[in-house]
RNA sequence: GUCCCCAUCGUCUAGCCUGGUCCAGGACACCGGCCUUUCACGCCGGCAGCAGGGGUUCAAAUCCCCUUGGGGACGCCA
């Protein structure tokens, strides 16, 4: 029972990698790490009308991002057709499987009565008791056949234990003989996939719950070709606000891993948040590092019903479910600067606004001002337009507080020159320096602070809100944040 | 229609297996307060749930049954 862990993760490459295909990917990789097992990534192309080179290329890169590293592979299914050709051929050979002959028309023609008479469908097995003669002569005259596994006739049921949901049964007389291979000899996922984990030597097959009803079958193959049966651990799928199943072609971009990265996440935040739909720890931890949630990971920490994955469209600040949004921001104010640095870099090559310096000479302003701000962004790409300001003397004035806190009073187009003249007077820039000066004036002039200071954070970084403003003067700097409050007057033109 | 699975706050969930410690705990979201001449963080507080009905039991969120609701599958797709 101490047999080596070997998990893998089979995505069809038909599109890009998805959250419910990123959470499968990802529970694979946490228990090949807990259990010092591997993890092989096996693409299973044998749709080759729907395959794409680019999906598979898309999904690794989405995994690569996820840090879900796999240890072989990646192996391609249709490379091993043959093999699945020959399993066929042992089924048939043992007595397990047989040939049908019956055409698609005939079957559509018995499922459409049996969907006309409400009652369900099962291949009636027609085919089964041909005889050699039968068999031979229907070969011979080149009538086209698919190979089915023979489903037992007697009483009795598929047993297995499924890691997460238990006991499954299934009873025979509700399986039908099912085909394993097409008419046109291409052998069917249901086989292909039984016969490379076995060859993969796969211990343990973790996926989606709607794998589950096609576990008797599998389990019927495996044990007909003699092969051991894997464990089984389905996992609850996830749905959307709606309940129904999560879809590309129905929910488009938003359920695309790439969306994430896109959008500013920070990819352990993002596989944070998908580890906990439909996985808690009994304590409900919710943040955890690497190697904190490696540890407590267990499939038998798996709940059984389906979790919603609660998309927000048109919400600027929830563009998604809320809570990854939180769990991302937990990220970006509390890990080490360092660590999200690069992403902050990659966000400001992006917007054009990066500039070699901040990991050079203004390398510690670069880390202050980015602590500085962090706090209020939810995501990488905030830092690029909301964080413009700080990083770039081009940045757009929001015309809200434009109005409240500069236009309101005709008087700034006098003060604010007045004031940068004033900053430039300091000789030490600090906090208790510019305060001074604001607040001097403000008593000179017989005037609020709020005024001088809501009105300054407006000119200097184009925003209503922001951190203190004695921070926002020592981040932007003396002469900086003098021009921009020179620059202000111009607005009362206008 | 048939088969399989599921059911605790709006959402993610703890508790269920091994009934009592649960007038149900946490997180997100939301609301209020403190802090702050802005906003956010932070801190404090609040709102909100055992789908319904039967049973078993001294005692049920926990065990059993039914109903309802939800999901999945019923392909010569994967």
């Amino acid at each position: 029972m101490n047999k080596e862990v070997r998990v893998r993760f089979a995505p069809s490459p038909t599109g890009y990698l998805h959250i419910g295909g990123a959470r499968t990917a990802i529970y694979n990789w946490l228990f090949a790490q807990k259990t010092g097992g591997k993890l092989i990534l096996r693409i299973e192309d044998t749709d080759l009308e729907r395959s794409t080179e680019e999906s598979i290329s898309g999904i690794m890169e989405s995994l690569k991002w996820l840090g879900v590293v796999w240890d072989e592979g990646p192996y391609f299914q249709s490379h091993f057709i043959k093999e699945h050709q020959i399993a066929a051929q042992k089924l048939l050979d043992s007595g397990h499987a047989y040939k049908c002959f019956c055409t698609k028309e005939e079957l559509e023609h018995k499922r459409e009565k049996a969907r006309k008479n409400k009652t369900s469908f099962k291949y009636d097995g027609a085919c089964r008791n041909l005889t050699f003669e039968d068999i031979a002569k229907k070969v011979k005259a080149q009538i086209p056949y698919t190979i089915r596994l023979k489903v037992p006739l007697k009483q009795g049921s598929v047993v297995f234990k499924d890691i997460v949901y238990g006991a499954i049964e299934r009873k025979y007389e509700d399986i039908e003989d099912f085909v394993i291979v097409r008419s046109n000899g291409r052998p069917l996922y249901i086989l292909s996939n039984a016969v490379d984990d076995t060859r993969d030597r796969i211990s343990h097959v973790i996926r989606g719950q709607d794998g589950l009803i096609n576990t008797p079958k599998q389990i019927l193959i495996y044990k007909a070709l003699d092969s051991p049966v894997p464990e089984f651990a389905h996992m609850p799928l996830t749905l959307d606000s709606k309940k129904a199943k999560i879809s590309k072609r129905k929910h488009g971009e938003s359920v695309a891993v790439h969306f994430y990265k896109d959008h500013g996440f920070f990819p352990w935040a993002f596989v944070n948040f998908m580890v906990l739909l439909g996985w808690s720890t009994s304590d409900s931890r919710q943040i955890f590092s690497r190697e904190e949630l490696i540890e407590a990971f267990s499939l038998e920490g798996i709940n059984r019903s389906n979790s919603i994955f609660n998309i927000r469209k048109d919400d600027p600040k929830f563009f998604t479910d809320p809570k990854a949004i939180s769990i991302n921001e937990h990220y970006l104010r509390n890990l080490p600067l360092e660590k999200i640095e690069p992403y902050i870099k990659e966000e400001l090559k992006k917007t054009k606004i990066w500039n070699p310096a901040f990991e050079g000479e203004k390398h510690n302003w670069f880390l202050d001002t980015v602590d500085l701000i962090r706090s209020r962004y939810h995501v990488f790409t905030d830092f690029g337009t909301l964080g413009r300001a700080y990083f770039s003397e081009d940045y757009p004035v929001d015309p809200k507080p434009l109005k409240k806190n500069i236009l309101k009073h005709e008087e700034l187009k006098v003060w604010f020159p007045i004031l940068a003249d004033r900053m430039e007077a300091i000789e030490v820039f600090t906090i208790e320096e510019t305060e001074k000066v604001i607040r001097n004036m403000a008593e000179e002039f017989g005037i609020k602070a709020g005024i001088l200071i809501n009105g300054t954070r407006t000119a200097v970084t184009g925003q209503a809100a922001g951190p203190g403003i004695f921070d926002i003067l020592i981040a932007i700097g003396k002469n900086r944040a003098a021009d921009r409050l020179r620059r202000a007057v111009k607005y009362f033109a206008a």
